[in-house]
DNA sequence: TTGCTCCTCACGTCACGTGAGGTGGC
DNA sequence: TTGCTCCTCACGTCACGTGAGGTGGC
């Protein structure tokens, strides 16, 4: 019979203590090979430290146990190590937006209050090529990355000539919840909007159908937004600002035009977006 | 009266969800200016916009609401940026540590099983010059940092010649609860403790103070660990795993010797670290 | 008998998110 | 009257840490 470890003998070769052991257990991430019926002692197999070591590393780089265990769980060693280096891109993903805050932090501190123009304009009713879907906000910038292709794409498989700038309306509960029902669009050459429409297949299983819809005329205050997306919030607080000042708010979704996007370029630097707020009177 | 701002309103021009904005209330780290005594209805100022934008950078670098407050109630604009400052700092470390743990683990996958050798021997009793605290896990280098230029000071104003690198004694329960006692020491040349130790002065205020001791003479299993200490783990699985798999473990702390540490160099690929296991007999 | 190691609840942490159920003003 | 916005509990999440109180083997 082998050699077994109780869990202090375990804790002390793995690094891991004995609380998280426990939790280990509990959760079905590491559990001992033996747990005496009688006093409920855990015993360990010498080769489980290995593991231990793994799950130690995986958790040093914040790796979730639930994925954890599924990587543990992988038939393969090939399956195991996808798993890893998904999560690892993951991180590294967060490493960037992180970089990317530590840049708005400073930016804000730095650089003096915001100011460029605010303008009112009347906008036409307008026939566009739309797709919506529920969206949460920090998958937006995935989200549309997938969603403008598509438009394009279904753009041309109609012959349909793009008229401007892509553009974006987000219900007010998606600022209020941090998630809800977003709708991206491409304004299109006037059509019949029916005729185009019945064209329209039946779509693949799980994805929202391109649309032909017509956004209804709406009077709009207006402002540029240069910059990262996740410094939309200023923008958003000048522009709402003088529109709840003004007392002229009006209902429905704020609309963003994306005049250079990432598609354009990579610096965000140079990026600029409208944002549209609906209002009652243009003055 | 100047205007007032709803929640649904303020979360709109700050892109903080209503749910957050009612926990920065409720935690007192962003409250409305009014709330209205019947309806419990909360109005803000739309001066607190700016505010909440740096609230909202500030939780995207991580800074915790407590820390968040503090900063907000700063005397002046030092104050404040000095908090920031800290904090970025801290987050900076974090990331070394994240670059450290993905390198450690792909080090685990990359690498075989490590199998330097493992040597026993009777180590004699020591005088040492040592320092005990009680330490978290996550803590130690920094104590460890601290605490060696503490003992090489006192051996020079002690007049003590210093014989070996460094070394620490780790109580089990530092490994299996993440924290407990660990006591730094510098191995000096024999005198009479007693003398030596008189000599001590008070110690600074909530300071361990600077002891003479004498480590017990004892049999020790050894292995050299190369590399970064929070890889440590793979040196005390063999270690360990060998001295219970010959049922000859003896009770009281481990030591480390830290033969080329921080001091030496700071590629942690060049560190050696002996650690030793206490046996109740050498083979 | 005394330590020592181990055990199991139960609750706390942190920053919100998620409903459930209800209210006031247009 | 119907929506709409707002409200307050109360509980869930995630990965453990923190006691409290108790047990088995030397």
């Amino acid at each position: 019979m082998a050699q077994m470890l109780t869990v202090g003998e375990f804790s002390q070769l793995t690094h891991l203590t004995v609380k998280a052991l426990h939790h280990y257990h509990q959760t079905g991430v590491l559990e001992p090979v033996l747990v005496d019926p009688v006093t409920g002692y855990r015993y360990y197999d010498p080769d489980q430290v290995e593991t231990a070591h793994l799950v130690r590393r995986l958790r040093a780089v914040r790796m979730p146990l639930a994925e954890i265990q599924t990587v543990l769980a992988a038939a393969d060693q090939q399956a195991r190590d996808a798993g890893i280096a998904a999560h690892l891109s993951r991180l590294r993903q967060e490493l960037a937006s992180t970089a990317a805050a530590v840049a708005s932090l400073e930016a804000l501190l730095s650089r003096g209050p915001s100011s460029s123009r605010i303008d009112y304009r009347r906008e036409p009713s307008r026939v566009v090529l739309a797709l919506s879907g529920e969206v949460e906000r920090n998958e937006i910038g995935s989200w549309c990355a997938r969603v403008y292709p598509r438009l394009y794409a279904a753009a041309g498989e109609r012959e349909l000539l793009v008229t401007g700038p892509g553009g974006a309306l987000y219900g007010r509960s998606w600022f209020e919840q941090g998630s809800g029902g977003v709708t991206a669009y491409l304004p299109v050459d006037p059509v019949d909007p029916v005729a185009v429409a019945l064209e329209d297949g039946p779509g693949r299983l799980g994805e929202a159908q391109v649309r032909l819809i017509t956004l209804p005329a709406q009077r709009l205050a207006v402002a540029v937004h240069p910059g990262p997306f996740d410094e939309l919030d200023r923008t958003y607080g000048r522009l709402g600002r003088q529109v709840v000042e003004r007392g002229h708010g009006a209902p429905g979704p704020i609309r963003e035009l994306y005049l250079i996007n990432p598609a354009d370029t990579d610096d965000p630097a140079d990026w600029r977006t409208e944002v549209c707020w609906p209002v009652s009177a243009c003055p």
